[in-house]
DNA sequence: CCTCTAAAATGGACTAGACGAATTGACATC
DNA sequence: GATGTCAATTCGTCTAGTCCATTTTAGAGG
Protein backbone atom coordinates (compact mmCIF):
# COMPACT_ATOMS: atom_id res chain seq x y z
CA UNK A 1 0.00 0.00 0.00
CA UNK A 2 1.40 3.23 -1.32
CA UNK A 3 -0.33 6.47 -0.55
CA UNK A 4 1.46 9.37 -2.32
CA UNK A 5 0.15 13.40 -1.67
CA UNK A 6 -3.05 14.64 -3.06
CA UNK A 7 -2.06 17.49 -4.81
CA UNK A 8 0.45 19.92 -5.96
CA UNK A 9 4.26 18.00 -5.42
CA UNK A 10 7.07 19.85 -5.99
CA UNK A 11 9.42 17.87 -7.91
CA UNK A 12 12.55 19.91 -6.62
CA UNK A 13 15.99 19.22 -9.59
CA UNK A 14 18.83 18.09 -7.69
CA UNK A 15 22.06 20.29 -8.47
CA UNK A 16 24.83 18.98 -10.28
CA UNK A 17 27.01 18.77 -6.97
CA UNK A 18 24.46 16.86 -4.99
CA UNK A 19 25.01 14.03 -7.55
CA UNK A 20 29.04 14.07 -6.97
CA UNK A 21 27.53 13.59 -3.33
CA UNK A 22 25.47 10.73 -3.44
CA UNK A 23 28.65 9.08 -5.08
CA UNK A 24 30.66 9.47 -2.42
CA UNK A 25 28.06 8.99 0.12
CA UNK A 26 28.02 5.31 -1.72
CA UNK A 27 31.67 4.85 -1.81
CA UNK A 28 31.48 5.92 1.81
CA UNK A 29 29.25 2.87 3.23
CA UNK A 30 31.59 1.21 1.09
CA UNK A 31 34.75 1.73 3.29
CA UNK A 32 35.56 1.32 6.80
CA UNK A 33 36.63 4.46 9.04
CA UNK A 34 40.15 6.19 8.16
CA UNK A 35 39.69 5.11 4.48
CA UNK A 36 41.23 6.95 1.75
CA UNK A 37 38.85 8.60 -1.02
CA UNK A 38 39.68 9.55 -4.17
CA UNK A 39 41.27 13.07 -4.15
CA UNK A 40 39.86 16.54 -5.59
CA UNK A 41 41.09 16.20 -9.14
CA UNK A 42 40.59 12.49 -9.72
CA UNK A 43 36.96 13.24 -8.64
CA UNK A 44 36.74 16.16 -11.47
CA UNK A 45 38.05 13.71 -14.03
CA UNK A 46 35.81 10.60 -12.70
CA UNK A 47 32.55 12.62 -12.54
CA UNK A 48 33.25 15.44 -15.25
CA UNK A 49 32.78 18.29 -13.26
CA UNK A 50 34.37 20.96 -11.65
CA UNK A 51 37.32 20.97 -8.42
CA UNK A 52 34.35 23.52 -7.31
CA UNK A 53 31.60 21.13 -7.57
CA UNK A 54 33.59 18.43 -6.30
CA UNK A 55 34.73 20.58 -3.11
CA UNK A 56 31.12 21.53 -2.61
CA UNK A 57 30.00 17.67 -2.16
CA UNK A 58 33.11 17.06 0.08
CA UNK A 59 32.33 19.91 2.23
CA UNK A 60 29.11 19.14 3.12
CA UNK A 61 29.80 15.43 4.14
CA UNK A 62 32.73 16.74 5.71
CA UNK A 63 30.18 19.13 7.65
CA UNK A 64 27.83 16.23 8.60
CA UNK A 65 31.06 14.47 10.18
CA UNK A 66 31.37 11.77 7.13
CA UNK A 67 34.83 12.43 6.00
CA UNK A 68 37.70 14.40 7.26
CA UNK A 69 39.99 16.51 5.06
CA UNK A 70 44.33 16.82 5.74
CA UNK A 71 45.67 19.49 3.35
CA UNK A 72 48.76 18.04 2.20
CA UNK A 73 47.67 14.61 2.94
CA UNK A 74 44.00 13.91 1.60
CA UNK A 75 40.45 12.80 2.50
CA UNK A 76 39.50 10.27 4.88
CA UNK A 77 36.31 8.28 5.67
CA UNK A 78 35.21 9.82 9.89
CA UNK A 79 35.52 8.19 12.47
CA UNK A 80 30.96 7.92 14.17
CA UNK A 81 29.76 11.07 15.74
CA UNK A 82 29.75 10.84 19.70
CA UNK A 83 26.68 11.72 20.99
CA UNK A 84 26.61 14.18 24.12
CA UNK A 85 23.76 14.28 26.76
CA UNK A 86 22.12 17.55 27.42
CA UNK A 87 21.24 17.20 31.14
CA UNK A 88 21.58 19.75 34.44
CA UNK A 89 24.91 18.17 35.56
CA UNK A 90 28.02 20.04 35.07
CA UNK A 91 30.42 19.51 31.69
CA UNK A 92 32.82 17.60 34.11
CA UNK A 93 30.38 14.66 35.13
CA UNK A 94 28.94 14.55 31.69
CA UNK A 95 32.07 13.57 30.26
CA UNK A 96 32.32 11.24 33.49
CA UNK A 97 29.43 9.38 32.24
CA UNK A 98 30.73 9.07 28.51
CA UNK A 99 34.03 7.29 30.16
CA UNK A 100 36.44 11.07 29.64
CA UNK A 101 38.40 12.64 31.60
CA UNK A 102 36.83 16.21 31.68
CA UNK A 103 39.77 19.21 31.40
CA UNK A 104 39.53 22.68 31.04
CA UNK A 105 41.93 25.11 28.97
CA UNK A 106 41.81 29.34 30.30
CA UNK A 107 41.59 31.04 27.36
CA UNK A 108 40.67 34.70 29.18
CA UNK A 109 39.04 35.80 32.07
CA UNK A 110 38.10 39.38 32.21
CA UNK A 111 35.93 41.75 34.37
CA UNK A 112 33.96 43.56 32.55
CA UNK A 113 30.62 45.24 32.32
CA UNK A 114 28.13 43.70 30.65
CA UNK A 115 26.20 44.34 27.50
CA UNK A 116 22.33 44.28 26.84
CA UNK A 117 21.97 40.42 26.93
CA UNK A 118 23.84 39.43 29.89
CA UNK A 119 22.74 42.04 32.13
CA UNK A 120 19.34 41.16 31.05
CA UNK A 121 20.33 37.43 31.30
CA UNK A 122 21.58 37.90 34.72
CA UNK A 123 19.24 40.02 36.05
CA UNK A 124 21.44 42.89 36.34
CA UNK A 125 21.56 46.53 35.77
CA UNK A 126 22.86 47.19 32.36
CA UNK A 127 26.66 48.68 32.80
CA UNK A 128 26.85 46.32 35.85
CA UNK A 129 30.45 44.16 36.65
CA UNK A 130 30.25 40.60 35.03
CA UNK A 131 32.77 38.27 34.68
CA UNK A 132 33.39 36.72 31.33
CA UNK A 133 35.38 33.53 31.36
CA UNK A 134 36.01 31.75 28.24
CA UNK A 135 37.44 28.27 28.42
CA UNK A 136 38.29 25.67 25.71
CA UNK A 137 36.66 21.90 27.16
CA UNK A 138 38.56 19.00 26.49
CA UNK A 139 37.37 15.26 27.41
CA UNK A 140 40.19 13.11 26.99
CA UNK A 141 42.56 15.98 25.26
CA UNK A 142 40.39 16.04 22.63
CA UNK A 143 38.96 20.03 22.55
CA UNK A 144 35.18 19.33 22.33
CA UNK A 145 33.78 23.24 22.94
CA UNK A 146 34.79 27.12 23.18
CA UNK A 147 32.45 28.20 26.71
CA UNK A 148 32.32 31.67 26.98
CA UNK A 149 30.48 32.04 30.73
CA UNK A 150 29.14 35.40 32.34
CA UNK A 151 28.48 35.68 36.05
CA UNK A 152 27.89 38.37 38.07
CA UNK A 153 30.83 39.84 39.63
CA UNK A 154 28.87 40.95 42.45
CA UNK A 155 27.72 37.85 43.50
CA UNK A 156 30.65 35.91 43.35
CA UNK A 157 33.69 37.99 44.15
CA UNK A 158 37.27 36.65 43.47
CA UNK A 159 35.62 33.71 41.17
CA UNK A 160 38.54 34.23 38.57
CA UNK A 161 40.81 33.25 41.34
CA UNK A 162 39.34 29.66 42.43
CA UNK A 163 38.66 29.05 38.63
CA UNK A 164 41.92 29.15 37.58
CA UNK A 165 42.94 26.26 39.88
CA UNK A 166 40.20 23.82 39.25
CA UNK A 167 38.53 22.14 36.21
CA UNK A 168 34.80 22.43 36.91
CA UNK A 169 33.07 25.84 37.76
CA UNK A 170 29.99 23.80 39.03
CA UNK A 171 32.00 22.62 41.83
CA UNK A 172 33.80 26.04 43.06
CA UNK A 173 30.12 27.96 43.43
CA UNK A 174 28.63 24.84 44.96
CA UNK A 175 32.03 24.91 47.27
CA UNK A 176 33.41 28.38 47.79
CA UNK A 177 29.80 30.38 47.59
CA UNK A 178 26.66 27.84 48.77
CA UNK A 179 25.24 28.22 45.09
CA UNK A 180 23.86 25.28 43.20
CA UNK A 181 21.90 25.72 39.85
CA UNK A 182 18.65 23.17 40.01
CA UNK A 183 17.20 24.00 36.27
CA UNK A 184 18.07 25.27 33.69
CA UNK A 185 17.08 26.47 29.50
CA UNK A 186 19.27 25.41 26.88
CA UNK A 187 19.22 26.39 23.80
CA UNK A 188 20.58 24.95 20.85
CA UNK A 189 21.25 26.36 17.02
CA UNK A 190 23.22 26.08 14.14
CA UNK A 191 26.14 28.35 13.27
CA UNK A 192 29.07 28.69 10.91
CA UNK A 193 32.15 28.40 12.36
CA UNK A 194 34.32 31.84 13.09
CA UNK A 195 38.01 31.53 12.45
CA UNK A 196 38.82 32.08 16.08
CA UNK A 197 36.60 29.26 17.60
CA UNK A 198 37.58 27.16 14.21
CA UNK A 199 41.29 27.12 15.14
CA UNK A 200 40.64 26.57 18.82
CA UNK A 201 38.17 23.07 18.05
CA UNK A 202 40.60 21.91 14.68
CA UNK A 203 37.94 22.19 12.16
CA UNK A 204 37.92 24.92 9.17
CA UNK A 205 36.34 28.73 9.15
CA UNK A 206 32.48 28.47 8.43
CA UNK A 207 32.51 24.79 9.00
CA UNK A 208 28.57 23.89 10.69
CA UNK A 209 28.81 23.99 14.32
CA UNK A 210 26.46 23.66 17.26
CA UNK A 211 25.94 26.59 19.67
CA UNK A 212 24.32 26.01 23.13
CA UNK A 213 23.04 28.61 25.50
CA UNK A 214 22.54 27.72 28.51
CA UNK A 215 21.03 29.84 31.50
CA UNK A 216 21.00 28.59 34.62
CA UNK A 217 18.78 29.12 37.59
CA UNK A 218 18.84 28.36 41.67
CA UNK A 219 15.67 26.93 43.40
CA UNK A 220 14.65 30.04 43.75
CA UNK A 221 14.56 31.09 40.31
CA UNK A 222 17.71 33.36 40.85
CA UNK A 223 19.88 33.35 37.37
CA UNK A 224 23.14 31.96 38.32
CA UNK A 225 24.94 32.34 34.72
CA UNK A 226 24.96 32.66 31.50
CA UNK A 227 27.08 30.03 28.77
CA UNK A 228 27.57 30.09 25.33
CA UNK A 229 29.09 27.35 24.07
CA UNK A 230 30.57 26.43 20.36
CA UNK A 231 30.34 22.55 19.42
CA UNK A 232 31.36 21.28 16.31
CA UNK A 233 28.30 20.06 14.31
CA UNK A 234 30.28 16.99 12.63
CA UNK A 235 31.88 15.90 15.90
CA UNK A 236 28.65 15.53 18.14
CA UNK A 237 25.08 14.64 18.51
CA UNK A 238 22.92 16.12 21.20
CA UNK A 239 20.85 13.85 22.95
CA UNK A 240 17.90 14.78 25.69
CA UNK A 241 15.67 12.92 27.74
CA UNK A 242 12.41 13.70 27.68
CA UNK A 243 9.09 13.11 30.06
CA UNK A 244 6.13 14.42 30.73
CA UNK A 245 6.00 16.53 33.29
CA UNK A 246 1.83 16.46 33.56
CA UNK B 1 42.20 42.52 34.71
CA UNK B 2 43.01 40.79 31.60
CA UNK B 3 44.57 37.20 31.56
CA UNK B 4 45.22 35.49 28.49
CA UNK B 5 45.96 31.81 27.81
CA UNK B 6 49.31 30.59 29.20
CA UNK B 7 50.40 29.13 26.08
CA UNK B 8 50.71 28.42 22.23
CA UNK B 9 47.79 30.81 21.27
CA UNK B 10 46.77 29.60 18.28
CA UNK B 11 46.23 32.97 15.95
CA UNK B 12 43.74 32.10 13.14
CA UNK B 13 44.78 33.74 9.61
CA UNK B 14 40.68 35.00 8.54
CA UNK B 15 39.86 34.25 5.23
CA UNK B 16 38.82 36.82 3.18
CA UNK B 17 35.02 36.07 3.20
CA UNK B 18 35.09 36.33 6.79
CA UNK B 19 36.23 40.40 6.20
CA UNK B 20 32.74 40.39 3.84
CA UNK B 21 30.71 38.53 6.13
CA UNK B 22 31.71 40.82 9.46
CA UNK B 23 30.82 43.66 7.34
CA UNK B 24 27.72 42.53 6.34
CA UNK B 25 26.83 41.89 10.11
CA UNK B 26 27.49 45.34 10.68
CA UNK B 27 25.42 45.96 8.06
CA UNK B 28 22.83 43.87 9.11
CA UNK B 29 22.97 45.32 12.47
CA UNK B 30 22.20 48.72 11.37
CA UNK B 31 19.06 48.16 9.48
CA UNK B 32 15.35 46.67 9.91
CA UNK B 33 14.01 43.35 8.98
CA UNK B 34 12.61 42.90 5.65
CA UNK B 35 15.98 46.12 4.65
CA UNK B 36 17.19 45.38 1.11
CA UNK B 37 21.20 44.69 1.08
CA UNK B 38 22.98 45.87 -1.62
CA UNK B 39 23.26 43.22 -4.29
CA UNK B 40 25.85 40.78 -5.17
CA UNK B 41 27.50 42.47 -8.10
CA UNK B 42 27.68 45.95 -5.74
CA UNK B 43 29.15 44.00 -2.90
CA UNK B 44 32.01 42.76 -5.41
CA UNK B 45 32.65 46.06 -6.52
CA UNK B 46 32.73 48.00 -2.95
CA UNK B 47 34.40 44.91 -1.23
CA UNK B 48 37.08 44.64 -4.23
CA UNK B 49 36.55 40.36 -4.24
CA UNK B 50 34.93 38.35 -6.46
CA UNK B 51 31.01 37.59 -6.60
CA UNK B 52 32.33 33.66 -5.51
CA UNK B 53 33.13 35.22 -2.38
CA UNK B 54 30.81 37.58 -1.82
CA UNK B 55 28.52 34.49 -2.46
CA UNK B 56 30.17 32.13 0.32
CA UNK B 57 29.73 35.34 2.91
CA UNK B 58 26.04 35.76 2.00
CA UNK B 59 25.52 32.02 2.01
CA UNK B 60 26.70 31.55 5.74
CA UNK B 61 24.12 34.44 6.66
CA UNK B 62 21.80 33.11 5.12
CA UNK B 63 22.23 29.86 6.78
CA UNK B 64 22.43 31.49 10.18
CA UNK B 65 18.69 33.54 9.15
CA UNK B 66 20.21 36.37 9.19
CA UNK B 67 19.47 37.15 5.78
CA UNK B 68 16.97 36.14 2.72
CA UNK B 69 17.82 35.52 -0.78
CA UNK B 70 15.58 35.98 -3.33
CA UNK B 71 16.43 35.15 -6.80
CA UNK B 72 15.13 37.99 -9.33
CA UNK B 73 14.43 40.05 -6.76
CA UNK B 74 17.58 40.64 -4.20
CA UNK B 75 18.78 39.72 -0.45
CA UNK B 76 17.08 41.15 2.63
CA UNK B 77 17.61 41.20 6.42
CA UNK B 78 15.75 38.68 7.38
CA UNK B 79 13.50 38.30 10.84
CA UNK B 80 14.52 36.94 13.71
CA UNK B 81 14.87 33.23 14.84
CA UNK B 82 11.67 31.19 16.28
CA UNK B 83 12.17 29.07 19.54
CA UNK B 84 10.75 25.71 19.36
CA UNK B 85 10.78 23.62 22.91
CA UNK B 86 11.79 20.09 23.42
CA UNK B 87 9.26 18.84 25.12
CA UNK B 88 7.13 15.52 25.64
CA UNK B 89 4.00 16.89 24.11
CA UNK B 90 3.34 16.81 20.62
CA UNK B 91 4.01 19.07 17.92
CA UNK B 92 0.31 19.97 17.96
CA UNK B 93 0.30 20.77 21.62
CA UNK B 94 3.71 22.82 21.46
CA UNK B 95 2.47 24.48 18.93
CA UNK B 96 -0.48 25.82 20.47
CA UNK B 97 1.19 26.88 23.28
CA UNK B 98 3.51 29.33 20.95
CA UNK B 99 -0.14 30.94 19.46
CA UNK B 100 -0.06 29.07 16.42
CA UNK B 101 -2.53 26.74 15.13
CA UNK B 102 -0.88 23.63 13.77
CA UNK B 103 -1.23 21.66 10.80
CA UNK B 104 -0.21 18.34 9.30
CA UNK B 105 0.02 17.22 5.14
CA UNK B 106 0.25 13.91 4.50
CA UNK B 107 3.19 13.59 1.99
CA UNK B 108 3.13 9.65 2.02
CA UNK B 109 2.31 6.62 4.06
CA UNK B 110 3.89 3.15 3.32
CA UNK B 111 3.80 -0.16 4.90
CA UNK B 112 7.09 -0.82 4.67
CA UNK B 113 9.50 -4.03 6.11
CA UNK B 114 11.58 -2.22 8.91
CA UNK B 115 15.30 -1.62 8.11
CA UNK B 116 18.07 -2.33 10.85
CA UNK B 117 17.34 0.99 12.56
CA UNK B 118 14.19 1.30 12.39
CA UNK B 119 13.83 -2.45 13.52
CA UNK B 120 15.96 -1.68 16.25
CA UNK B 121 14.56 1.22 17.81
CA UNK B 122 11.64 -0.38 17.63
CA UNK B 123 12.29 -3.41 19.25
CA UNK B 124 11.35 -5.43 15.86
CA UNK B 125 12.21 -8.71 13.94
CA UNK B 126 14.24 -7.45 11.36
CA UNK B 127 11.87 -7.42 8.57
CA UNK B 128 8.71 -6.98 10.31
CA UNK B 129 6.41 -4.74 8.94
CA UNK B 130 6.41 -0.78 9.82
CA UNK B 131 4.64 2.23 8.90
CA UNK B 132 6.40 4.93 7.19
CA UNK B 133 4.35 7.81 7.68
CA UNK B 134 6.03 11.15 6.00
CA UNK B 135 4.12 14.57 6.90
CA UNK B 136 4.93 18.20 6.58
CA UNK B 137 4.26 19.71 9.33
CA UNK B 138 2.93 23.53 9.76
CA UNK B 139 2.59 26.18 11.71
CA UNK B 140 -0.19 28.98 10.72
CA UNK B 141 0.21 27.58 7.15
CA UNK B 142 4.09 27.90 7.48
CA UNK B 143 5.69 24.69 6.63
CA UNK B 144 8.29 23.75 9.62
CA UNK B 145 9.71 20.47 9.54
CA UNK B 146 9.09 17.62 7.24
CA UNK B 147 8.92 14.45 9.58
CA UNK B 148 8.85 10.81 9.11
CA UNK B 149 7.56 8.53 11.63
CA UNK B 150 8.07 4.74 12.15
CA UNK B 151 5.25 2.60 13.87
CA UNK B 152 4.73 -1.18 14.45
CA UNK B 153 2.16 -2.12 11.95
CA UNK B 154 1.18 -5.55 14.58
CA UNK B 155 0.85 -3.16 17.39
CA UNK B 156 -1.17 -0.07 15.51
CA UNK B 157 -3.24 -2.19 12.83
CA UNK B 158 -5.08 0.27 10.80
CA UNK B 159 -3.23 3.52 11.95
CA UNK B 160 -2.94 5.14 8.63
CA UNK B 161 -6.38 5.33 7.96
CA UNK B 162 -6.87 7.10 11.50
CA UNK B 163 -4.07 9.60 10.92
CA UNK B 164 -5.64 10.51 7.41
CA UNK B 165 -8.12 12.12 9.07
CA UNK B 166 -6.16 13.14 12.26
CA UNK B 167 -3.85 15.94 12.19
CA UNK B 168 -2.05 14.98 16.22
CA UNK B 169 -0.76 11.41 15.86
CA UNK B 170 -0.59 11.38 19.64
CA UNK B 171 -4.46 11.56 19.73
CA UNK B 172 -4.85 9.11 17.41
CA UNK B 173 -2.59 6.92 19.54
CA UNK B 174 -4.11 7.52 22.89
CA UNK B 175 -7.96 7.67 21.79
CA UNK B 176 -7.36 4.64 19.24
CA UNK B 177 -5.10 2.36 20.79
CA UNK B 178 -5.03 3.43 24.13
CA UNK B 179 -1.26 4.15 23.97
CA UNK B 180 0.41 7.25 25.48
CA UNK B 181 4.23 7.79 25.23
CA UNK B 182 5.78 9.65 28.50
CA UNK B 183 9.24 9.55 27.59
CA UNK B 184 11.25 10.05 24.98
CA UNK B 185 15.19 10.32 23.98
CA UNK B 186 15.47 13.23 21.40
CA UNK B 187 19.05 13.39 19.25
CA UNK B 188 19.86 16.90 17.53
CA UNK B 189 22.61 17.16 14.76
CA UNK B 190 23.15 19.08 11.95
CA UNK B 191 23.03 18.27 8.14
CA UNK B 192 22.59 19.70 4.71
CA UNK B 193 19.28 20.24 3.30
CA UNK B 194 18.67 17.38 0.60
CA UNK B 195 16.84 18.71 -2.08
CA UNK B 196 13.67 17.19 -1.63
CA UNK B 197 13.42 18.36 1.91
CA UNK B 198 14.51 22.07 1.04
CA UNK B 199 11.64 22.18 -1.65
CA UNK B 200 9.36 20.70 0.65
CA UNK B 201 10.58 23.73 3.46
CA UNK B 202 10.94 26.39 0.65
CA UNK B 203 14.42 26.60 1.51
CA UNK B 204 17.98 25.47 -1.23
CA UNK B 205 19.76 22.40 -1.05
CA UNK B 206 22.60 21.97 0.85
CA UNK B 207 21.13 24.85 3.65
CA UNK B 208 21.98 24.09 7.12
CA UNK B 209 19.51 21.79 8.54
CA UNK B 210 18.78 20.61 12.36
CA UNK B 211 17.65 16.85 12.29
CA UNK B 212 15.70 15.91 15.37
CA UNK B 213 15.27 12.35 16.34
CA UNK B 214 12.50 11.22 18.49
CA UNK B 215 12.70 8.25 19.92
CA UNK B 216 9.54 7.56 22.07
CA UNK B 217 8.51 5.19 24.79
CA UNK B 218 5.49 4.04 27.01
CA UNK B 219 5.61 4.17 30.93
CA UNK B 220 6.39 0.13 30.94
CA UNK B 221 9.83 1.16 28.26
CA UNK B 222 8.26 -0.36 25.70
CA UNK B 223 8.86 1.67 22.30
CA UNK B 224 6.04 3.65 20.69
CA UNK B 225 7.55 5.12 17.52
CA UNK B 226 10.73 6.36 16.28
CA UNK B 227 10.74 9.80 14.33
CA UNK B 228 13.05 11.91 12.48
CA UNK B 229 12.20 15.31 11.52
CA UNK B 230 14.14 17.80 9.49
CA UNK B 231 13.77 21.76 10.33
CA UNK B 232 15.03 24.98 8.81
CA UNK B 233 18.59 25.56 10.82
CA UNK B 234 17.80 29.57 9.72
CA UNK B 235 14.64 29.86 11.08
CA UNK B 236 14.35 27.75 14.59
CA UNK B 237 16.29 27.38 17.98
CA UNK B 238 15.45 25.00 19.93
CA UNK B 239 15.08 25.12 23.84
CA UNK B 240 15.33 22.22 26.23
CA UNK B 241 13.90 23.04 29.61
CA UNK B 242 16.11 21.12 32.05
CA UNK B 243 16.14 20.06 35.98
CA UNK B 244 18.52 18.64 38.30
CA UNK B 245 16.84 14.73 38.81
CA UNK B 246 18.81 13.93 41.44
C1' DC C 1 -6.62 53.13 -17.32
C1' DC C 2 -5.44 48.23 -17.73
C1' DT C 3 -2.97 44.28 -19.75
C1' DC C 4 0.37 41.97 -21.95
C1' DT C 5 5.16 41.62 -23.43
C1' DA C 6 9.91 42.27 -23.63
C1' DA C 7 14.02 43.74 -21.45
C1' DA C 8 16.77 44.43 -17.48
C1' DA C 9 18.28 43.08 -13.03
C1' DT C 10 18.90 39.73 -9.62
C1' DG C 11 20.32 35.48 -7.44
C1' DG C 12 21.63 30.16 -8.65
C1' DA C 13 24.78 26.95 -10.58
C1' DC C 14 28.85 25.92 -12.60
C1' DT C 15 33.54 26.12 -15.02
C1' DA C 16 38.59 26.52 -15.55
C1' DG C 17 42.26 28.02 -13.61
C1' DA C 18 45.66 30.53 -10.47
C1' DC C 19 48.39 30.56 -6.34
C1' DG C 20 49.29 29.27 -1.42
C1' DA C 21 49.97 26.00 2.58
C1' DA C 22 50.63 21.57 4.49
C1' DT C 23 52.06 16.93 4.03
C1' DT C 24 54.49 13.23 2.16
C1' DG C 25 58.11 10.74 0.09
C1' DA C 26 62.33 10.26 -2.49
C1' DC C 27 66.91 11.30 -2.37
C1' DA C 28 71.35 13.12 -1.16
C1' DT C 29 74.28 13.68 2.58
C1' DC C 30 76.41 12.73 6.76
C1' DG D 1 71.35 3.77 9.41
C1' DA D 2 69.93 8.53 10.56
C1' DT D 3 68.98 13.10 9.04
C1' DG D 4 68.08 17.05 6.35
C1' DT D 5 66.41 18.92 1.86
C1' DC D 6 63.62 19.50 -1.90
C1' DA D 7 60.05 18.39 -5.07
C1' DA D 8 55.58 16.40 -5.84
C1' DT D 9 51.03 15.91 -4.20
C1' DT D 10 47.21 17.26 -1.66
C1' DC D 11 43.74 20.35 0.07
C1' DG D 12 42.61 25.78 0.90
C1' DT D 13 41.45 30.07 -1.06
C1' DC D 14 40.28 33.10 -4.50
C1' DT D 15 39.42 34.99 -9.24
C1' DA D 16 36.84 36.07 -13.47
C1' DG D 17 33.79 34.64 -16.07
C1' DT D 18 29.52 31.89 -18.43
C1' DC D 19 24.86 30.54 -18.65
C1' DC D 20 20.31 29.91 -16.50
C1' DA D 21 15.83 30.88 -13.74
C1' DT D 22 13.11 34.12 -11.54
C1' DT D 23 11.51 38.56 -10.53
C1' DT D 24 10.86 43.22 -11.44
C1' DT D 25 10.36 47.04 -14.31
C1' DA D 26 9.34 49.72 -18.34
C1' DG D 27 7.00 50.20 -22.29
C1' DA D 28 3.73 49.11 -26.08
C1' DG D 29 -0.85 48.38 -27.23
C1' DG D 30 -5.33 48.10 -26.36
Amino acid sequence: MIVTAPADRIEPREPKYYLVKRHLLELIESLEPGALVPTERELTVELATSRTTVRQALGELVGEGRLVRRQGSGTYVAEPKMTWPLQMTSFTEQAAANGFIASAQLLSSERVRATGEAAARLRLQPGAYVYRIERLRLADETPMAVETSHLSVARFPGLVKAVRRASSLYRVLAESYGVKPVTAEETIETRAAPPREAALLGTDTGAPMLVLGRHSFEADGTPVEWVRSWYRGDRYTFVARLTTTA
